[in-house]
RNA sequence: GCAAUUGAAUGGA
Protein backbone atom coordinates (compact mmCIF):
# COMPACT_ATOMS: atom_id res chain seq x y z
CA UNK A 1 0.00 0.00 0.00
CA UNK A 2 2.67 2.54 0.56
CA UNK A 3 4.09 2.07 -2.89
CA UNK A 4 0.66 2.59 -4.31
CA UNK A 5 0.29 6.00 -1.77
CA UNK A 6 3.51 6.89 -2.48
CA UNK A 7 3.06 6.81 -5.91
CA UNK A 8 -0.12 8.00 -6.07
CA UNK A 9 0.86 11.18 -3.66
CA UNK A 10 3.59 12.05 -5.70
CA UNK A 11 0.91 12.07 -9.01
CA UNK A 12 -1.57 14.65 -7.03
CA UNK A 13 1.21 16.86 -6.01
CA UNK A 14 2.65 16.90 -9.37
CA UNK A 15 -0.76 17.82 -10.71
CA UNK A 16 -1.60 14.69 -12.24
CA UNK A 17 -4.37 14.29 -9.97
CA UNK A 18 -6.73 12.98 -12.85
CA UNK A 19 -3.74 10.59 -13.47
CA UNK A 20 -4.29 9.63 -9.00
CA UNK A 21 -7.57 9.40 -9.51
CA UNK A 22 -7.63 6.71 -12.28
CA UNK A 23 -4.32 5.01 -11.02
CA UNK A 24 -6.09 4.75 -7.69
CA UNK A 25 -9.68 3.45 -9.39
CA UNK A 26 -7.91 0.90 -11.08
CA UNK A 27 -6.03 -0.21 -8.09
CA UNK A 28 -9.20 -0.93 -6.17
CA UNK A 29 -10.91 -2.61 -9.22
CA UNK A 30 -8.23 -4.72 -9.32
CA UNK A 31 -8.86 -5.65 -6.03
CA UNK A 32 -4.95 -4.53 -4.51
CA UNK A 33 -4.32 -2.59 -1.04
CA UNK A 34 -5.30 0.27 -0.55
CA UNK A 35 -5.51 1.84 2.84
CA UNK A 36 -6.48 5.13 4.62
CA UNK A 37 -3.62 7.37 2.98
CA UNK A 38 -4.38 6.05 -0.57
CA UNK A 39 -7.91 7.95 -0.40
CA UNK A 40 -6.53 10.34 2.33
CA UNK A 41 -3.50 11.43 -0.34
CA UNK A 42 -6.11 11.57 -3.24
CA UNK A 43 -9.58 13.51 -1.36
CA UNK A 44 -6.65 16.05 -0.20
CA UNK A 45 -5.88 17.18 -3.34
CA UNK A 46 -8.70 17.50 -4.90
CA UNK A 47 -10.15 19.73 -2.39
CA UNK A 48 -7.31 21.94 -2.37
CA UNK A 49 -7.97 22.19 -6.15
CA UNK A 50 -11.95 22.64 -5.24
CA UNK A 51 -12.96 19.70 -6.87
CA UNK A 52 -15.16 18.97 -3.96
CA UNK A 53 -17.64 16.47 -5.95
CA UNK A 54 -15.05 14.40 -7.23
CA UNK A 55 -13.45 14.57 -3.61
CA UNK A 56 -17.27 13.20 -2.21
CA UNK A 57 -16.99 10.51 -5.40
CA UNK A 58 -13.85 8.95 -3.97
CA UNK A 59 -15.39 9.43 -0.67
CA UNK A 60 -17.45 7.16 -1.22
CA UNK A 61 -15.64 4.70 -2.97
CA UNK A 62 -13.85 4.48 0.08
CA UNK A 63 -16.65 4.12 2.53
CA UNK A 64 -17.62 0.88 -0.24
CA UNK A 65 -14.36 -0.37 0.67
CA UNK A 66 -14.91 -0.11 4.35
CA UNK A 67 -11.42 1.37 4.72
CA UNK A 68 -10.74 1.95 8.58
CA UNK A 69 -10.15 5.67 9.11
CA UNK A 70 -7.17 6.99 11.28
CA UNK A 71 -5.84 10.49 12.06
CA UNK A 72 -4.82 11.85 8.80
CA UNK A 73 -7.75 10.78 6.47
CA UNK A 74 -10.30 11.84 9.66
CA UNK A 75 -8.40 15.96 9.37
CA UNK A 76 -8.39 15.40 5.60
CA UNK A 77 -12.20 14.69 5.82
CA UNK A 78 -13.40 17.29 8.06
CA UNK A 79 -10.87 20.09 6.42
CA UNK A 80 -12.80 19.19 3.02
CA UNK A 81 -16.34 19.84 4.67
CA UNK A 82 -15.06 22.63 6.47
CA UNK A 83 -13.61 24.41 2.91
CA UNK A 84 -17.14 24.02 1.99
CA UNK A 85 -18.79 25.75 4.63
CA UNK A 86 -20.94 22.55 5.38
CA UNK A 87 -21.06 23.06 9.10
CA UNK A 88 -23.86 20.21 9.61
CA UNK A 89 -22.07 17.51 7.37
CA UNK A 90 -18.43 18.82 9.72
CA UNK A 91 -20.55 18.12 12.73
CA UNK A 92 -22.23 14.69 11.70
CA UNK A 93 -18.47 13.20 11.24
CA UNK A 94 -17.29 14.83 14.54
CA UNK A 95 -19.67 12.68 16.37
CA UNK A 96 -19.78 9.76 13.93
CA UNK A 97 -16.21 9.47 14.79
CA UNK A 98 -16.88 9.98 18.68
CA UNK A 99 -19.39 7.50 18.35
CA UNK A 100 -17.29 4.74 16.63
CA UNK A 101 -14.35 5.45 19.26
CA UNK A 102 -12.12 7.16 17.01
CA UNK A 103 -11.85 10.45 18.91
CA UNK A 104 -10.78 13.60 16.94
CA UNK A 105 -6.71 14.37 17.57
CA UNK A 106 -6.07 18.21 17.89
CA UNK A 107 -5.36 18.04 14.22
CA UNK A 108 -9.13 17.24 13.61
CA UNK A 109 -10.17 19.11 16.10
CA UNK A 110 -8.59 21.96 14.95
CA UNK A 111 -9.97 21.36 11.73
CA UNK A 112 -13.58 21.44 12.65
CA UNK A 113 -12.70 24.28 14.97
CA UNK A 114 -11.84 26.34 12.12
CA UNK A 115 -14.85 25.55 10.04
CA UNK A 116 -17.52 26.32 13.11
CA UNK A 117 -15.83 29.46 13.18
CA UNK A 118 -15.73 30.26 9.29
CA UNK A 119 -19.24 29.27 9.43
CA UNK A 120 -19.70 32.36 12.28
CA UNK A 121 -20.90 29.41 15.24
CA UNK A 122 -18.41 30.68 17.64
CA UNK A 123 -20.62 29.47 20.56
CA UNK A 124 -20.20 25.78 19.56
CA UNK A 125 -16.09 26.75 18.38
CA UNK A 126 -15.72 27.75 21.97
CA UNK A 127 -17.45 24.81 23.79
CA UNK A 128 -15.42 21.61 21.36
CA UNK A 129 -12.11 24.42 22.53
CA UNK A 130 -13.12 23.80 25.96
CA UNK A 131 -13.80 20.23 25.30
CA UNK A 132 -10.40 19.86 24.07
CA UNK A 133 -8.97 20.60 26.89
CA UNK A 134 -11.13 18.92 28.96
CA UNK A 135 -10.73 15.43 27.05
CA UNK A 136 -6.77 15.91 27.09
CA UNK A 137 -6.44 16.38 23.52
CA UNK A 138 -4.81 19.45 24.19
CA UNK A 139 -4.89 23.02 22.28
CA UNK A 140 -2.43 24.50 20.16
CA UNK A 141 -1.60 27.73 18.41
CA UNK A 142 -3.51 26.24 15.40
CA UNK A 143 -7.28 26.03 17.75
CA UNK A 144 -6.45 29.94 19.21
CA UNK A 145 -6.08 31.18 15.64
CA UNK A 146 -9.21 29.58 14.63
CA UNK A 147 -10.84 30.95 16.94
CA UNK A 148 -9.02 34.83 16.36
CA UNK A 149 -10.12 34.28 13.24
CA UNK A 150 -13.78 33.50 14.17
CA UNK A 151 -13.68 36.73 16.02
CA UNK A 152 -12.21 38.73 13.35
CA UNK A 153 -14.42 37.73 11.03
CA UNK A 154 -17.39 39.01 13.40
CA UNK A 155 -15.56 42.25 13.90
CA UNK A 156 -14.79 41.53 17.80
CA UNK A 157 -11.45 41.82 17.90
CA UNK A 158 -11.67 42.86 21.44
CA UNK A 159 -12.39 39.50 22.17
CA UNK A 160 -9.24 38.54 19.69
CA UNK A 161 -6.38 40.05 21.42
CA UNK A 162 -8.14 38.59 24.77
CA UNK A 163 -7.39 35.46 23.11
CA UNK A 164 -3.90 36.02 22.15
CA UNK A 165 -3.39 36.83 25.97
CA UNK A 166 -4.82 34.26 26.58
CA UNK A 167 -2.74 31.93 24.69
CA UNK A 168 0.74 33.66 25.93
CA UNK A 169 -0.21 33.27 29.66
CA UNK A 170 -0.64 29.51 28.57
CA UNK A 171 2.59 29.19 26.74
CA UNK A 172 1.63 28.86 23.19
CA UNK A 173 3.22 31.99 21.20
CA UNK A 174 1.28 33.93 18.70
CA UNK A 175 2.58 33.43 14.92
CA UNK A 176 2.46 35.49 12.27
CA UNK A 177 -0.47 33.88 11.20
CA UNK A 178 -2.09 35.40 14.76
CA UNK A 179 -0.87 38.23 13.84
CA UNK A 180 -1.67 38.76 10.17
CA UNK A 181 -5.28 37.97 11.45
CA UNK A 182 -5.62 40.71 14.15
CA UNK A 183 -3.59 43.22 11.97
CA UNK A 184 -5.93 42.95 9.22
CA UNK A 185 -9.06 42.83 11.69
CA UNK A 186 -7.67 46.05 13.38
CA UNK A 187 -7.38 47.45 9.28
CA UNK A 188 -10.92 46.29 8.55
CA UNK A 189 -12.29 48.51 11.26
CA UNK A 190 -9.82 51.63 9.81
CA UNK A 191 -7.09 51.36 13.14
CA UNK A 192 -4.64 51.49 10.69
CA UNK A 193 -2.22 52.99 13.24
CA UNK A 194 -2.69 49.93 15.49
CA UNK A 195 -2.62 47.89 13.10
CA UNK A 196 0.98 48.92 12.64
CA UNK A 197 1.62 48.79 15.88
CA UNK A 198 1.42 45.46 16.03
CA UNK A 199 3.14 44.89 12.85
CA UNK A 200 6.33 46.35 14.95
CA UNK A 201 5.36 43.99 17.85
CA UNK A 202 5.39 41.12 15.35
CA UNK A 203 8.88 42.16 13.66
CA UNK A 204 10.57 41.46 16.98
CA UNK A 205 9.80 37.53 16.55
CA UNK A 206 8.94 36.73 13.21
CA UNK A 207 9.98 38.06 9.53
CA UNK A 208 7.12 39.68 7.85
CA UNK A 209 5.94 37.16 4.70
CA UNK A 210 4.25 38.57 1.48
CA UNK A 211 1.26 37.89 3.23
CA UNK A 212 1.86 39.79 6.24
CA UNK A 213 2.85 43.00 3.87
CA UNK A 214 -0.53 42.34 1.57
CA UNK A 215 -1.83 43.22 4.77
CA UNK A 216 -0.22 46.32 5.52
CA UNK A 217 -0.22 47.40 1.67
CA UNK A 218 -4.19 46.86 1.78
CA UNK A 219 -4.44 48.04 4.85
CA UNK A 220 -2.69 51.17 3.93
CA UNK A 221 -4.50 51.36 0.22
CA UNK A 222 -8.20 51.44 1.75
CA UNK A 223 -7.13 54.39 4.18
CA UNK A 224 -5.95 56.11 1.19
CA UNK A 225 -2.55 56.24 2.42
CA UNK A 226 -0.69 55.69 -0.28
CA UNK A 227 2.45 56.44 0.04
CA UNK A 228 3.06 54.39 3.07
CA UNK A 229 1.47 51.44 0.98
CA UNK A 230 4.69 51.68 -1.49
CA UNK A 231 6.85 52.27 1.56
CA UNK A 232 6.30 48.94 2.88
CA UNK A 233 5.81 48.05 -0.95
CA UNK A 234 9.48 48.69 -1.38
CA UNK A 235 10.46 47.77 1.65
CA UNK A 236 9.37 44.19 0.73
CA UNK A 237 11.14 44.45 -2.28
CA UNK A 238 14.72 45.58 -0.20
CA UNK A 239 14.10 42.19 1.99
CA UNK A 240 14.19 40.15 -1.27
CA UNK A 241 10.15 39.12 -1.11
CA UNK A 242 8.79 38.33 -4.07
CA UNK A 243 5.70 40.08 -4.57
CA UNK A 244 2.62 37.84 -5.43
C1' G B 1 8.47 4.23 4.68
C1' C B 2 3.46 7.76 2.08
C1' A B 3 -1.14 11.37 3.15
C1' A B 4 -3.88 15.79 7.51
C1' U B 5 -5.70 21.63 10.34
C1' U B 6 -5.17 28.36 10.53
C1' G B 7 -3.89 34.33 7.53
C1' A B 8 -4.41 38.56 2.46
C1' A B 9 -5.97 40.79 -2.19
C1' U B 10 -8.10 41.21 -7.21
C1' G B 11 -11.37 39.74 -11.04
C1' G B 12 -15.72 36.81 -13.12
C1' A B 13 -21.18 35.32 -12.46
Amino acid sequence: SVTFNTIINGLCKGGQINLAMEFLEETVRKGLCTNAGTYSSVIHSLCKNSRFSSALRVTDLMISKNIRPNDCLMTTLMSGLCLLNKQSEARKLYHLLQSKGYNANIVTSNAFIYGLCKAGNMQEALSLFKNMLDKGVGVDTFSYNGLIYGYCKEDRLEAGFKLKEEMVKRGYSPDIITYSLLMHGLCNKGKIDESLALWHECKTSFVPDVNLYGVIINGFCNAEKIEEAWNFFEMMLRHNIKPN
